[in-house]
DNA sequence: TAGGCCATCTGGTCCT
DNA sequence: AGGACCAGATGGCCTA
């Protein structure tokens, strides 16, 4: 893309190169000022380095000892106006990039707000919302693809994938997660055919391994993170997790409880197209915040986790949590939300 | 203390 | 010429 090394340009060293110890010393300082301080009436010594170092390029085409001319249009000589130009270019130009930054971490921020995980005092870093966005678009998108329902746990899975695991808490958190639900302790409360893929799920470490990104801890997550553990079964809600070898690694480690502190909310309001197949779906009917479903391993290595028979995971609406903040925009975009997945 | 995250400064490149 | 964008460098803050 562009040239980083310093080496390779000329034009602005040229220039300035002179004053560059002074500039260092100004970085350090944080202020510009510290350079104009030491300006002499004439101060030509800067560029004398300068020419000195250009010289030292030159010597590799004609020889050791001969310092020969330097080539090309002469150097101007750095004179107090000029300096003092430099100087505001650059607090002008330091200063746009500032506002440019600043632009952008509010882009970021509006980010945070719309992706399922928002809390305005447990920010998601910079590059865990964009790690979570893309999980969430994917995910909203793997939904109208298939325009089948999810359920929880492959959503959460989604969500996670790549993620690190202070993020995964997180995330888990928002959706309010109680993992213990699924676990093998609860075996006699799972169905027969469950049970084996549930000893796998609590013998392995969920490890993500997303290409492109930095092994751990982003590449990977122990469930063992996320999950609350409390005695409670959705055994059937395993099912597509089991299925997709999501483990857990330890039943007893002490991880979320509940909401965190301060609370995290779900953002959205959005209730799937899903009639309910029984008395328990009818009571525990899945209604989050813009929620979604994904799947593991497509083609980013994603894959779909809720085919159309996978039972899907009920939560019960006492455990989600509602989300009081949400803006006029976030309650559009539910709206939204709402109105394609009961067309779809 | 090491590592992660961040803000800021800086110079290079491209574009208008 | 100047602005936008980018990436490297640096130092501060925080946390495990």
């Amino acid at each position: 893309m562009m040239s980083s090394d310093p080496q390779d340009s000329a034009t602005w060293n040229d220039e300035c190169q002179g004053s560059q110890d002074e500039l260092d010393t100004e970085k350090k300082n944080g202020s510009l000022e510290s350079m104009h301080g030491d300006l002499d009436d004439d101060d030509d010594d800067g560029f004398n380095r300068l020419d000195e170092d250009d010289d030292d390029e030159d010597d590799e085409e004609e020889g050791d000892d001969q310092k020969p001319k330097r080539r090309g249009p002469k150097k101007k000589k750095m004179t107090k106006a000029r300096m003092q130009r430099f100087k505001m270019r650059r607090q002008k130009a330091n200063a746009r990039e500032r506002n440019r930054m600043h632009g952008l971490n509010d882009a970021l921020e509006s980010l945070r707000k719309v992706v399922p995980c928002y809390s305005k005092t447990q920010k998601l870093s910079k590059i865990e919302t964009l790690r979570l966005a893309k999980n969430y678009i994917w995910a909203l998108s793997e939904i109208l693809r298939s325009g089948k329902s999810p359920d929880l746990m492959s959503f959460v899975q989604a969500l996670c994938k790549g993620l690190s695991q202070p993020t995964t808490n997180l995330v888990a958190g928002c959706l309010q997660l109680n993992p213990r639900t699924f676990l093998p302790e609860q075996t006699q409360e799972i169905p027969s055919h469950m049970q084996p893929a549930s000893a796998s799920f609590a013998a392995h470490t969920y490890s993500f391994q997303t290409p492109g990104l930095p092994s751990p801890p982003y590449g990977t997550m122990d469930s063992s993170h996320i999950f609350h553990v409390k005695p409670h079964s959705y055994g059937s809600a395993l099912e597509p997790f089991f299925e997709t070898a999501l483990p857990l690694t330890d039943c007893t480690s002490p991880s979320f409880d509940g909401p965190l502190s301060p609370p995290l909310s779900v953002n959205g309001n959005f209730s799937f197209k899903h009639e309910p197949s029984s008395e328990f779906e009818k009571n525990y009917a899945f209604t989050m915040h813009y929620q979604a479903a994904a799947g593991l391993a497509g083609p980013q290595g994603h894959a779909p986790l809720y085919p159309s028979s996978a039972p899907r995971c009920e939560i019960p609406m006492e455990n989600i949590m509602s989300y009081e903040g949400h803006t006029h925009h976030e309650r559009v975009m539910s709206a939204q939300l709402n109105a394609i997945f009961h067309d779809s």
